[in-house]
DNA sequence: TTTTCATGTAACTTCAATTATTACGAATCG
DNA sequence: CGATTCGTAATAATTGAAGTTACATGAAAA
């Protein structure tokens, strides 16, 4: 399976749209992403839905972050684009009938459960504001 | 990507093998297991290459337990498998220059190094046995 | 020894999900 | 008007597991 990138993405496009005041296009953010214009339009249209970006079209639009970077965490982005799969192994079946199978994913089932749970709640811990500080120090090492 | 479920299904195999004493064919465990013959033998290739289980050719031929069952974990089985990858997520770019994407990727790879140690830990500490037993157990209380 | 059964494997196709691309419509501003 | 930029549909490329076909190899039964 293809690793799904998008929310690695929508982070990388927040936080360069922190640095700017201005709208950036999707053409810029495509490229400063290495992806596709289309695909910046398709992800960040998620996000303009749930009310932390803004999108304007014509002359001078773009996109431009309208949430406060403290409050949107890495959990509420993951949500925002739709929760996708989180682990790539899995039950062969999700129902079985066979006794065995069901022994087996009840198993799998509370162990992946817990680490989901555990991601999910680092993930809650983490707001765009953290990333923007993170990298302000990594900016200052590596201008030292 | 479509989800790996060969952890699943060499349990699945296991116990069925652990219920009974004769060896079972590629045909009988893909049938219950709803696969096919080749994939049975491609996966379970992998278990006899690690000592779990024996093949053998010919008449009265199939696959066998030779391991203990107490001793062989979820762990082992998943590193036996070749370690597959766990996760459906992950960065866009692995090593980027960019500042920014550095600091998205050292916030997303914490968070998924801690959650894959608690899986791991968790598939370390249960064993064939136990899901044979909890197997059981399902069974006594389907017949009462 | 011949037949039958079963694994061992290579080669190829199918499948599922993201990502990439092309194309064009719609809105906005100078 | 016309250039810019988003919105979106439709389609292809990509990736890795899973499924399938075909045939060789080895072992036991007849």
């Amino acid at each position: 399976m293809k690793k799904d990138s998008r929310l690695s993405s929508v982070l990388h496009a927040l936080l360069h749209m922190a640095e700017r005041d201005e709208p950036l296009t999707s053409d810029e953010l495509a490229l400063c992403m290495r992806t596709n214009p289309v695909v910046v339009r398709r992800t960040m249209g998620f996000l303009r839905d749930a009310g932390i970006v803004s999108s304007a079209r014509g002359h001078a639009g773009g996109w431009a972050i309208t949430a406060d970077l403290k409050t949107v965490t890495l959990r509420q982005l993951h949500e925002t684009l739709g929760e996708p799969a989180i682990f790539a192994i899995g039950n062969k079946q999700e129902m079985p009938e066979c006794l065995v199978e069901q022994a087996v994913n009840a198993a799998l089932d509370t162990a992946f459960a817990e680490a989901e749970a555990l991601l999910l709640d680092r993930f809650a811990h983490v707001t765009l504001a953290d990333l923007a500080e993170d990298f302000a120090r990594r900016h200052r090492l590596r201008s030292q």
